[in-house]
DNA sequence: AGCAGGGCGATC
DNA sequence: GGACGATCGCCCTGCT
């Protein structure tokens, strides 16, 4: 018997602001399957002769009492991200288990090459505004295009439809859980017709499902630790911001001076206008009281008015440096294919800056650094925890590319120097493993290209090779270019890779000054000529790949994902890109999948192409290590050249290894 | 006051 | 003809 279950939920934390209501909570605590709390349960179901049956709870243990009650064998259950109620169920004292889960309209929608039109979403959004516009309030969130409420109305021709304010609406509920069961034949048919509905079963529901489990787990920090950095870089912060005001004292006089002049501006303008505003006869009378009303007003905001620079404010800054220091903040950026001049304060600029020996310079760049610590890290950390245990969402749709990502917080974007406090649990142990060089190994798999699948089967470090023919005069071991030539080597490795994807001249200019070398444009020009040359076969699988996908066809990359790209002028820069990309992402969720498969292995992170994985510490860690890289590198990439070996590097560790 | 959008930086 | 790409989240700013 097939159900589709759904559930509502709010914030439940009692302390903060947005308790019990929706979303009115500014850390999305309703998305947390800890801290939210379950407002409905809602079942749907249908009898042989097709006839409804609905019911809905207020209480899990309602619910629980029903559902143990539910035959289980042949139960299928549907969901609409059903990790997300399955995980909160679970967190509530309802185990479901994972066997039962036998569809998700989340992920067909995502296997499903076939998308809803941008075109479509706009128009649905359009709608959304100006129903939010009636109720005076952004009641109804974007909705994104794989979730129910665009899914539903575009596979089903139905109307658009909206829960009231409190999600406590019965009817609606009703109708997301008839949505996600009539979707689910619906989206199976569609997959069939376009040969994805393997790829959607065996592989991306898997996939989904070992997501749950490692969001479930979630990963343990080391508090004390993280209080020890967090001092550590609160007090850099506020010693650099002291070095700061200090040496840059007359220029905080100078700003705070503009400020009040754009003041007496503002309320000057605002004091004309309201006096153009009066009636002739009326003038006299009433121009003396708005002298003063504004007199007031600008009193009151001179109070308020900076009186120092703000060094997290990238318009202030880049103010200081150009118009008190005379640096120059120009860099070169592209739009739309046109190169234009920008000015700002970003790394570009900064690291020039730096290599002309500009003061202040470097202690802006650190004081950033720091606030960006402070400011995004830990604070966002402290809030999310659960005792001492970090849990985030994984986004298998959430990319053009293919790629997974994650949020609430993001983990896969953590500072390398913020790793070594995410650690194991009590008696287990964590191993961080990455495939590394996997997309060269990929780029060689698909394109067969003759010079690359040659050198990665002889066993040779791609970087390695670049550096040696891109820059001219290496002429030594393959092995031997790291020690030798390592920052031709870090150069060349930062931007090697992106040659195959499409940058250019330009590209390859601004990183070599970054790296503290000059190459002129004739050179950078010689070197990518050079760099095609040597990767013919690669450029010329790219060559025809655009071709294809300009035609508006999809390509399966190597995990049997279709992938199209809408607009075709995006295909040149994406195209390549997706499909490479894509396929690193799939790799490491299929590796992921099946080392959840065995017996006490806990994937916990995937960041693109590395796994943390939790394992017990005992006698077995070894045994247990050299499983997760077979299952991390069983994959038979064969080309005409022979086949390509797979790598994996990383450590067995008490904590994240950088 | 609250939202949208730009700029920026962390990761791969 | 020429262009690396992909995220998420924070801060600031300008608009209504």
């Amino acid at each position: 018997m097939k159900y589709s279950i759904d559930i509502e939920t709010v914030c439940g934390v009692k302390t903060c602001k947005g308790y019990n209501t929706v979303h009115q909570c500014p850390h999305d605590h309703a998305l947390h399957h800890i801290k939210n709390k379950i407002t409905k349960i809602g079942i749907y179901w249908r009898l042989k002769d097709n006839t409804e049956k609905f019911k809905s709870f207020d209480s899990i243990n309602d619910f629980k009492l029903f559902f143990n009650d539910l035959p289980k064998e042949n139960m299928e259950l549907i969901g609409q991200n059903f990790k997300f109620d399955i995980k909160t169920l679970r967190a509530k004292g309802l185990f479901i288990s994972k066997d039962l889960w036998s569809d998700d309209t989340r992920c067909m929608a995502i296997a499903l090459s076939d998308k809803i039109p941008e075109k479509w979403l706009m128009f649905y959004n359009i709608k959304r505004n100006s129903l939010n516009k009636k109720l005076g309030k952004q009641i109804h969130r974007v909705a994104g295009k794989y979730s129910l409420k665009t899914l539903a109305p575009y596979h089903l021709n139905i109307e658009p439809f909206w829960e009231n304010e409190d999600h406590s609406d019965e009817e609606y509920l009703f109708l997301d859980c008839k949505y996600t069961y009539n979707l689910e034949s619906v989206l199976k048919r569609k997959l069939e017709e376009e040969n994805t509905y393997e790829f959607y079963k065996d592989k991306l529901l898997k996939w989904e499902k070992m997501l749950y489990e490692a969001e479930y787990r979630g990963i343990r920090l080391d508090l004390n630790k993280m209080s020890e950095l967090e001092i550590k870089y609160k007090n850099k912060e506020i010693d650099l911001l002291k070095q700061l005001d200090k040496e840059l004292e007359k220029y905080n006089k100078l700003y705070a001076k503009k400020e009040r002049q754009k003041l007496y501006e503002k309320y000057k303008n605002m004091y004309y206008n309201a006096v153009n505003k009066i009636k002739e006869e009326l003038k006299e009378e009433k121009e003396s009281k708005l002298k003063l009303k504004y007199k007031k007003l600008l009193r009151s905001a001179l109070q308020k008015a900076p009186k120092t620079i703000s060094f997290s404010s990238k318009s202030q800054v880049a103010w200081l440096f150009e118009e008190c220091l005379g640096y120059d903040i120009t860099y070169k950026k592209r739009e739309k294919g046109k190169e234009i001049i920008k000015k700002g304060v970003g790394k570009e600029v900064i690291n020039r800056l730096l290599l002309e020996n500009k003061p202040y310079v470097k202690l802006y760049k650190e004081y950033s650094k720091t606030n960006k610590l402070n400011t995004s890290y830990f604070p966002s950390y402290k809030e999310k925890l659960v005792d001492d245990i970090l849990y985030c969402s994984f986004n298998i749709g959430g990319t053009k590319t293919g790629r997974l990502s994650s949020s609430n917080p993001n983990l896969q974007q953590v500072p390398a120097d913020l790793k070594e406090i995410f650690i194991a649990r009590e008696g287990y142990k964590l191993i961080t493993k990455d495939m590394s060089g996997i997309e060269p190994v990929l780029i060689a798999y698909l394109s067969e290209d003759h010079n690359l699948c040659n050198l990665l089967i002889n066993g040779d470090n791609f970087h390695n090779y670049v550096t040696k023919f891109l820059v001219e005069y290496v002429n030594c071991d393959t092995s031997e270019v790291k020690k030798k030539f390592k920052a031709e080597r870090d150069l060349c490795k930062v931007v090697d890779l992106s040659l195959f994807y499409g940058s250019g001249k330009n590209r390859l200019k601004t990183t070599s000054i970054l790296h503290g070398f000059n190459w002129s444009d004739a050179d950078c020009s010689f070197k990518i000529k050079l760099f095609k040359e040597k990767f013919m076969g690669a450029f010329k699988f790219k060559e025809n790949l655009d071709k294809h996908l300009e035609k508006g066809l999809s390509v399966t990359n190597i995990m049997g994902r279709k992938l199209k790209i809408p607009d075709k002028d995006d295909v040149y820069m994406t195209g390549f890109n997706s499909l490479i990309q894509g396929s690193a992402s799939d790799l490491v969720l299929e590796s992921g999948a099946r080392i959840l498969e065995e017996k006490d292995l806990h994937p916990l992170l995937l960041v693109h192409d590395e796994l943390v994985i939790e394992v017990p510490d005992n006698t077995q860690i070894k045994e247990n290590e050299k499983k997760i890289e077979e299952k991390m590198t069983n994959y038979t990439l064969q080309s005409c050249h022979g086949v390509i070996p797979l790598q994996v590097e990383g450590n067995i560790s008490n904590h994240w290894e950088k």
